[in-house]
RNA sequence: GGUGGAGUGGCCGAGAGGCGAGGCAACGGACUGCAAAUCCGUGUACACGGGUUCAAAUCCCGUCUCCACCUCCA
């Protein structure tokens, strides 16, 4: 264990502070965090939690922690069977095909993949066992008008509302006010009858008849399942707040289950002013966001605000990104090819900026300043300070997911020969364009740097030599 | 109506009573054949109105604007 434990601490949801974090286990840290029901393409909002929680992860990992993370897919609900039906496929094929985006997404910016990611539609057994206790325990109870719903009585659960403060009185009553067999109409539903309209594959057998989960129950169920009554942390967006997580918090416990320990929710992207959603299809999606700026930095962009801060989208402050990272990656490929290897060191304000709620905004603050004193230090031909702002800045690229070398972001694939007949082929141009400057024919050394600028090749001169990239 | 959150310089974005986080951009300089990269320098920011305090972006009161949630949104 590198960290002290307790030095990390954590803004928790449910009393609305920042408390010292100390887990169910020793050593051992466990995370639920709810992932998408696979209707569409997921946007940038969506990736924002992965990669919030990909970190948290990553830095509790480096604190010495056996991290397991549990993040489900909702692979069966209202929208997927509408919008399949519109598009003509099986709800399972909608589904499949959505939820194998996600993970291209996730991939795609430099997200390690959970531990597990179970379905919903596998865990039906987990579900009726906890919907039978919670009928006995005397919290729910079948509809009366036959359709086979079954539904959460929240009466029956005083501590219901506790999570995002609000008493049952104050809600607003529902928009459709269609109370179907509800004893009350803030009541939710466990359990979801099946309709004629909807496809039988769709539908399972309960003792309540045949019908397919709800939405609350499900995480419940597999949070249950995979990481015990209680667990360390559970997380989401902002907007699961309620009804989601306080229906899922209400479920457990009154199942007699702790549940979470911590409650950890990650604020939301807008765009033009509104929250980017799937409803009002102002999605920057994942797939089209990375075709115009490198991923790294889309994901850098995600993660240099705090997490608990709005982050409203914009295509300048992306391109800043572009650009901060770009300093970075030049600091470490001057200074690797200067001292070849450093060994990883993570400066102490990184570490507390870290500990801090995740502190990430102080943390690449770090980074960058670590970046500075390395390009002074290499300005200066000072090896040893090179190396060892090198190991700085890889080791905190590291714990961001940022670095390029990190597994994560390893392209399959790739030629090695080929990449080396290209280094050579290069290498022979930037020879000759050296000896024309040998001769003061700069009229010709620009002309070879023009050509190649021309297939996209950068080309500086640096006190070690001429280096290129692909810019 | 209820519950949370936000308004910071040209832009993005931290901080939460006392030396102006950090990045991007701009301008000036150093370096360079020219570039690029890099470094150095340049800013009197905290929605508005009151108040508390030796000291307020930060605390208190009021006002305005915006965002999220209130039964299947990350």
């Amino acid at each position: 264990m590198k960290a002290e434990v307790g030095a990390f601490r954590l803004y928790d949801t449910a009393t609305r502070s920042v408390r010292a974090f100390v887990p169910l286990v020793p050593g051992q840290v466990s995370i639920y965090h709810c992932g998408l029901t696979v209707q569409s393409g997921p946007h940038l909002g969506h990736i924002r939690k992965e990669v919030v929680f990909d970190v948290l992860r990553r830095w509790l990992s480096w604190c010495g922690y056996e991290v397991t993370v549990i993040a489900n897919v909702t692979d069966i609900d209202d929208k997927i069977l509408i919008k399949s039906a519109e598009a003509g496929v099986s709800w399972f094929a909608h589904a499949y095909r959505f939820e194998r985006e996600l993970h291209d997404a996730y991939a795609a910016l430099g997200c390690l993949p959970p531990t597990y990611e179970p379905r919903a539609t596998g865990h039906v057994p987990e579900m009726i066992e906890m919907i039978t206790e919670l009928i006995k325990r005397g919290h729910a109870y079948p509809a009366d008008d036959g359709s086979g719903d079954v539904y959460f009585d929240v009466k029956s659960w005083p501590s219901y509302g506790s999570l995002s403060r609000q008493r049952i009185e104050d809600m607003e009553p529902a928009e459709d006010a269609d109370p179907r067999g509800k004893h009350d109409p803030r009541d939710f539903a466990l359990w979801k009858g099946h309709k004629e309209s909807e496809p039988e594959t769709a539908s399972w057998d309960t003792p309540w008849g045949r019908g397919r989960p709800g939405w609350h129950l499900e995480c419940s169920a597999m949070a249950g399942k995979y990481l015990g009554d209680e667990f360390d942390i559970h997380g989401g967006g902002l907007d699961l707040r309620f009804p989601h997580h306080e229906n899922e918090l209400a479920q457990s416990t009154a199942a007699g289950r702790a549940f979470a320990r911590y409650w950890m929710h990650n604020a939301l992207l807008t765009a033009a002013g509104e929250k980017m959603s799937k409803s009002l299809g102002n999605g920057a999606l994942v797939s089209e966001v990375i075709k115009r700026f490198p991923a790294r930095a889309v994901r850098l962009y995600l993660l240099q605000p705090h997490y608990r801060s709005t982050i409203e989208y914009s295509d300048g402050a992306l391109a800043e990104s572009v650009a901060a990272l770009e300093r970075i990656d030049n600091f470490v490929r001057r200074a690797s090819d200067l001292v070849g290897a450093a060994s990883d060191r993570v400066p102490q304000e990184f570490i507390a900026a870290m500990n801090d709620d995740l502190g990430t905004p102080a943390a690449v603050a770090v980074l960058h300043s670590a970046v500075r004193d390395g390009n002074l230090a290499l300005d200066a031909g000072d090896q040893d300070q090179v190396a060892a702002r090198l190991g700085e800045v890889n080791a905190m690229l590291s714990i961001l997911g940022l670095d390029a070398a990190g597994e994560a972001w390893q392209r399959r694939g790739d030629d090695q020969r080929l990449v080396a007949v290209v280094d050579g082929l290069i290498t022979e141009l930037l020879k000759q364009r050296a000896a024309a400057r040998e001769r003061k024919d700069f009229a010709s050394a620009d002309a070879i740097r023009d050509s190649l600028a021309e297939l996209g090749v950068e080309v500086s001169d640096t006190p070690q030599g001429p280096r290129w990239k692909v810019g």
